[in-house]
DNA sequence: TTTAGCACTCTCGGAAGGCGAGTGCTAAAG
DNA sequence: CTTTAGCACTCGCCTTCCGAGAGTGCTAAA
């Protein structure tokens, strides 16, 4: 595409870092005298209204300074971005908050927690999805009686998450019985996916265990809603911080973005769509109308290679992209590590 | 104390009335002409100096018209207010609601839908207190071998709620030996409410268990663990709706209602010290400073006449308090019939 | 005791005008 | 040909300044 020179990258860059540390349209003037660029004010000035004409800048109004476009964060995100390292505060924040971490053992309270630190970190708004069940693989299935009626079946998959769920049992059925079906879909279903146990389970058990049909249909049925689960797996972190944007001094665009966080599927599926790795969606380029001028950044979090679930940023389009990206990549990198060791 | 006479209480029942509806200062005039007082907007002018003088009006500024004073609307709760029905709209919404959440088992789902369908009601910001484990009966404990090392230990309450939580086993045990030290401690715990599950059971339960007392160690932490669970064990649902409120057009407000909402356990805190029944708490009677304007309507749920946890509608100090009064008071009962049918 | 009339107060909204930051253009310098 | 200095111009923002409107308190009459 339009090769940008690199005089032109350099004003773009400063450009970009300036508004993003100050949040005002910026001038040629500022750029020469806080940027070692070696250029006069009117000559920043000419390459800035052809970086304006390419669309990588654009004015308020006119004769105000310039700010970058989306294209502008686009390529600054590409291409220009350098990396930062963790302050010396923020590592000592993650090291005590990754040992405070390590006495917790279940999966949904940890990835809270780092929703949290993540806000806290950042200053932004965390999103953060946790492993869904559907997309884990069935290990075993335990079942407790309770009474005559009904029976507590427990779940456990293989990336550790415990679940359990009650069911109505259709007659009394001695313990031997149920520990037969059991079993038996023990072993027929390991390894499979949550998400894939649905109607094709049922064709293939129905021939050998006609007798204990109907307890199997119960079972089949708790499965499939787990499948299905609409549960929130999705929580956020540093909501308020929205409100230290002074983009967001509009109450409209404050409530919309309230609202959406209200709307859990909606979130999910923001999260769920993103690709594994590291990724950076700048205002339009997010599917929701509600945040089409913010940006997100997201990352997958991962056990044995598998991505379990995804965590993320969201803030204005004027981000501080560096320093989130860092900030996500140590986390999650952390994360992972933490997970591994149950 | 002060007895205000039968037309000054006519008079700031349509003040808090008119100013309910539409946030602005009410001047005599308006008065006179809107409500049947049968007075003139001198005579009203005179009444509401007197009203002014007793602290149940103020002035925002000279020469505009009154406001209720937290006294004022603490007058009108207590005595002014008159009860409504609800409409056929909200009638039928309530109705339909209810109908899809009994096929919801997991009373934590059902009180999330509670607090959801609260803040739509209402338009105000909804807080729901799930049922809390401390405050629940144990009622018995299963133990599932996971592997050598470590087993699920599955709590049921008598309120139905069924938690797990995975153990250390110090060391491997057999299957009977299991099975006595957790039907020991069914036999023991039984009925004992979870908050008292501590150290007190520690001097009864040695003697007689010397040998298996490293696994009834791991059991009783784990039981103390859930004691104080700091989980949180809240919902809120609508909290975008604050941004409706034109008291809340000030940011920094919202910010900090927005940040306490962050904080789960001061609002636990909040909806723990409710009493029991309908309870209306007015602008600084709150006891969080961020609350001092806002107005807080809880009511306690039961199952089996014990407390099981709160529902509360948070607006600003100029809430609809005889509509969220009428429509909290139809939500507990309905909630607490379709908890006690499980 | 109630009411009509009146002068007074105070807020809110819009208009006017000055300030400052920044631009684009032109012409000179390198 | 590129860079720079100078300059006129634009435009948003802030302050100030009314005028309108709503509402009050007081006084005097019914």
């Amino acid at each position: 595409m339009t090769a940008l020179n690199e005089r032109k990258q350099k004003i773009l860059r400063a450009v970009v870092t300036d508004y993003i540390q100050t949040a005002e349209p910026v001038g040629s003037r500022t750029l020469s005298r806080h940027y070692q660029l070696a250029l006069s004010a009117a000559t920043i000035r000419n390459e800035m209204a052809d970086l304006e004409e390419l669309g990588f800048l654009k004015q308020p109004h006119t004769s105000a300074g310039r700010i970058p476009s989306q294209q502008g964060y686009r390529f600054y995100v590409d291409s220009l971005m350098d990396q930062v390292e963790l302050t010396p505060q923020e590592k000592l924040y993650l090291e005590k908050f990754f040992t405070q971490l390590q006495k917790i053992r279940e999966i949904d309270q940890i990835v809270q927690q780092v929703a949290k630190a993540l806000s806290v970190l950042t200053r932004y708004t965390s999103l953060v999805l946790a492993p869904q069940l559907k997309h884990c693989a069935f290990a075993q299935m335990r079942l407790i009686p309770i009474d005559e009626k009904q029976a507590l079946v427990v779940l456990f998959t293989d990336t550790g998450y415990i679940r359990n769920k009650v069911i109505e049992m259709p007659r009394a059925l001695s313990a031997d019985e149920l520990d037969r079906v059991v079993a038996y879909l023990n072993e027929e279903l390991a390894g499979q996916t949550i998400a894939g146990l649905t109607a094709a389970r049922l064709r293939k058990l129905r021939p050998d265990l006609y007798s204990r049909v109907d307890i199997l249909h119960s079972l089949l049925a708790m499965l499939e809603e787990c499948s299905s689960d609409g549960e929130t797996r999705i929580f956020l972190g540093g909501t308020s911080n929205i409100l230290d944007q002074p983009e967001f001094k509009d109450m409209e665009k404050v409530k919309h973005l309230l609202t959406l966080f209200e709307e859990g599927e909606r979130l999910t599926f923001i999260l769920e769509t993103a690709p594994e790795g590291i990724t950076i969606r700048i205002g339009t380029e997010n599917l929701l109308a509600e945040m089409h001028d913010c940006s997100l950044v997201t990352a997958s979090y991962h056990l044995h290679g598998r991505p379990l679930g995804t965590i993320g940023v969201l803030g204005p389009t004027r981000m501080e992209y560096a320093r989130v990206t860092t900030i996500i990549k140590e986390m999650t990198e952390r994360l992972n590590m933490l997970i591994s060791m149950l």
